[in-house]
DNA sequence: AAATTTGTCTATTTACATTTC
DNA sequence: GGAAATGTAAATAGACAAATT
């Protein structure tokens, strides 16, 4: 429940519209934005209740309806019955984790970059396909739903993760992000709302906003989605879908448990809700649980990208797609790109084939060990606790930090992180948390000197 | 009230809406989207003016409004006062151009895939970029907005085009559909309009389905559009933009004059219209004239991919972009693909750096020629006459085809053409005329006898 | 458990602007 | 050039539903 100290009176906003031209909702609505962006109201403030401010302004209800409608269509407010109407957290975050500037005196462990060392491999691949009689073709452009033997490779990647699925139910895409976004373009529409968790990954939020498909937190306890949280959302405030990841969840590095797998599946089925499960990651865990879509084959589309577990430089990644929304799929990615390089679908099909890519993925969570090793001898009590695997680390911050001054500090430390506020969602408050990249730093030495820096902050 | 004499009117439409529950106006816009999906409202129809349908329904005149406006953001309608309410000729028209299906016994000439000859020398650059030492970066990520390298190899790019701009306002893509599906995400928003040739490349009808933009056909003259047609749509229509590929115009082939192009920019200037300029095939004219952008930098984001010129399995296309959409493009690109492959993109400036791409271009031009000169031999009388390096040409049917009935018979005589139907904008009755492909059959022999082909149907 | 607060939705009234004839 | 046809837009009224107290 909000602990607004501000209550009905004084109301918080009173908008002067006698200066303004035209339509009234419109310059309502004009005056609202400029006002939330120039920091005259700030994230989390309850604003007038909508009959209150008609009355203030003397116009009609559903004229002040209309204005704070469409400032929650441009992501600026969410409301909700009985309760009010707030000005979200997220309304000036921003959106885009642009990679490292090639600053060579900062450390950058925000953005997560898979260290090159794994890419050897890819190269040799590479080269040794240029050398094939049909290696003009790699220059052609690529069937979209794929070819036969890039979808195989598809299939035998998802085994991998414990995910029996058939090629006719593959399509290749260039890398994750591109696939979400194509899946978000496919399968929802316009104001259509998707719930997440309370934070989730910068990538999916600025993909929804392209589509203006609004994401909605989904009440959940201990970093997992409740039942009750995800049936209250479906019923009340009418999700389509949701979006998830199931395996080191970005930013909380948290593993869903089988249980809560398995009541996603479930509930999706009964509330018939679409589910977007991004496993990213799911291969660099041991011993992996199966991916929600082995529970629910056809409420999900399920996304495995090789950039985090093989090399973001192959941009490709595989989708399970159900029946429903295949063709759908297809042409959204065909509008997005007409077709992925066939040179790379191909070398990641190849590396799959035989055995390459186990052998890969192998090194890859042995190097990522070795530095989760280092972050937790360093960052011990700070740290949130892991599995040895994870790519990417959690740390709750003293209370006197937000995680955007945390962030600010860091960066003067020569350290680039990222606060919490970057995955927050909807209206929540944003945690005191950062999330620091393990792979990016490209030496352990620089990955040392980088946690030891963000323990000097720590510490003092 | 309803009267009884509805009988004597003609209404196009007679919905029933007896049957169904809730919202009138919803259970009216479902009905006319199916009705128009399952083929009882053709393309082209008046519907009933909205006055006349609210007395028939005895609701009122806004119901209508309502409904009939949500179909239009469908793109299932297109209305304008004053004319009335026409269903929209592309409402049921397939958007997707899926290239062949490796169907041996079909010739493809519908898409247009470059031959792979070409794609030799490009190999061979990949191959000696591997053996490069920093060859392992090639596999990471690459930076949204471009390496330095790339930028610059953009600048050179458009030089061939007498464009001369810099390496600040260039941004790499993922090919040519993936830079005009940013450009539409970055520069409008939901429900904007866009000018274009009344027929033009199906990619920019899908792509700006996927964000809800709505393309408006311009008036044009002799394939050009006219001052007075833009200024037209700029007032009344409101459009945003326009979107126009000057060279070897899709699907009619026409290059646009030197003054439409200064007129175009005078005009964008003058109504504040940013143009999203497609240079697909500039590079592949005959001494090109310089593009809309060389005249108005600050108003036109500039596209060039190298897929026609170079080879589309480089997935890379260069962006001019003005400085006030710079940082949306580049959020743009990131929200589709986080970034694109550095391996291709550096193979692509590789071969601008140093000449390669010059001899490639070269010889395309002179295999489109040597094409060209067999399609106007087989075709003549028949085929829209056209520059020797046309990658496409156009064909005006006898009276009695359509594009579409043409498109049947000739895929039962074993070829893949695109009629018209394909390319049509808003509610424009399409033309009696089909696109076909001169670059995608295989060989010569292939694309003979596929000529051959379609003459016989012509002749009959 | 009931009353109150609060946002949402549909349909309507009224005025207006453009195009056609 | 004026009247008629036609679509567009803003503001309003009223009923409704969910959440809070």
């Amino acid at each position: 429940m909000p602990v607004n100290s501000f209550d009905n009176y004084p109301m918080s906003w009173k908008p002067d519209l006698s200066k303004t031209t035209g339509a009234k909702y419109l310059a309502l609505a004009e005056l609202l934005e400029s006002d939330i962006k120039n920091g005259k109201l700030k994230a989390g403030t309850k604003l007038p209740p909508q009959r209150e401010l008609a009355d203030f302004l003397d116009l009609n209800l559903s004229t002040i309806s209309k204005a704070y409608k469409l400032c929650e269509q441009r992501g600026l407010l969410s409301a909700s019955v009985g309760n009010g109407t707030y000005v979200s957290s997220d309304a000036t975050a921003e959106h885009v984790l642009l990679c490292g500037k090639e600053d060579s005196h900062m450390i950058e462990m925000g953005a997560i970059v898979p260290f090159v060392t794994s890419n050897l491999k890819v190269k040799q691949y590479t080269e040794s396909l240029m050398k094939k009689p049909d290696a003009l073709n790699l220059f052609s452009y690529g069937a979209p739903e794929g070819t036969r033997r890039q979808r195989e490779a598809g299939v035998a990647w998802f085994e991998k993760s414990g995910f029996y699925t058939d090629k006719e139910h593959i399509v290749p895409a260039a890398g994750g992000q591109n696939a979400i976004t194509a899946a978000l373009a496919a399968c929802f529409g316009t104001h259509d709302k998707i719930g997440t968790e309370p934070m989730t990954y910068p990538g999916v939020k600025s993909a929804a906003k392209l589509f203006g498909i609004h994401l909605v937190p989904v009440q959940s306890d201990y970093n997992e989605m409740t039942e009750e949280g995800i049936r209250y959302a479906a019923q009340n405030e009418n999700i389509k879908g949701l979006y998830v990841i199931p395996d080191y969840q970005n930013p909380t590095a948290h593993i869903m448990s089988l249980e809560t797998r398995k009541m996603i599946a479930r509930v999706a089925k009964d509330e018939n809700l679409l589910v977007i499960e991004d496993g990213i990651n799911n291969l660099l865990v041991d011993r992996p649980m199966p991916p929600i879509a082995s529970f629910a084959p056809e409420q999900v589309v399920y996304i495995s990208s090789l950039s985090k577990t093989i090399s973001p430089g192959l941009r490709t990644a595989f989708v399970h797609v159900p029946d429903k929304y295949h063709e759908k799929l297809v042409t959204a990615l065909y509008s997005l790109n007409i077709s992925i390089s066939p040179l790379l679908a191909t070398v990641s099909a190849a590396l799959i084939e035989d055995g390459a890519a186990d052998e890969i993925l192998a090194e890859r969570k042995k190097g990522i060990a070795e530095r989760n090793l280092i972050i937790n001898q360093i960052l011990d009590g700070f740290v949130t606790p892991s599995r040895l695997t994870a790519p990417l680390r959690y740390i709750q911050l003293p209370e006197y930090f937000t995680g955007k001054s945390f962030e600010i500090c860091a960066k003067q430390a020569g350290v680039e992180v990222c606060g919490a506020e970057r995955f927050a969602v909807g209206n929540k408050m944003p945690e005191k948390t950062v999330r620091i990249s393990v792979t990016t730093p490209p030496t352990l030495e620089i990955l040392t000197d980088g946690v030891k820096r963000l323990r000097e902050l720590l510490r003092q």
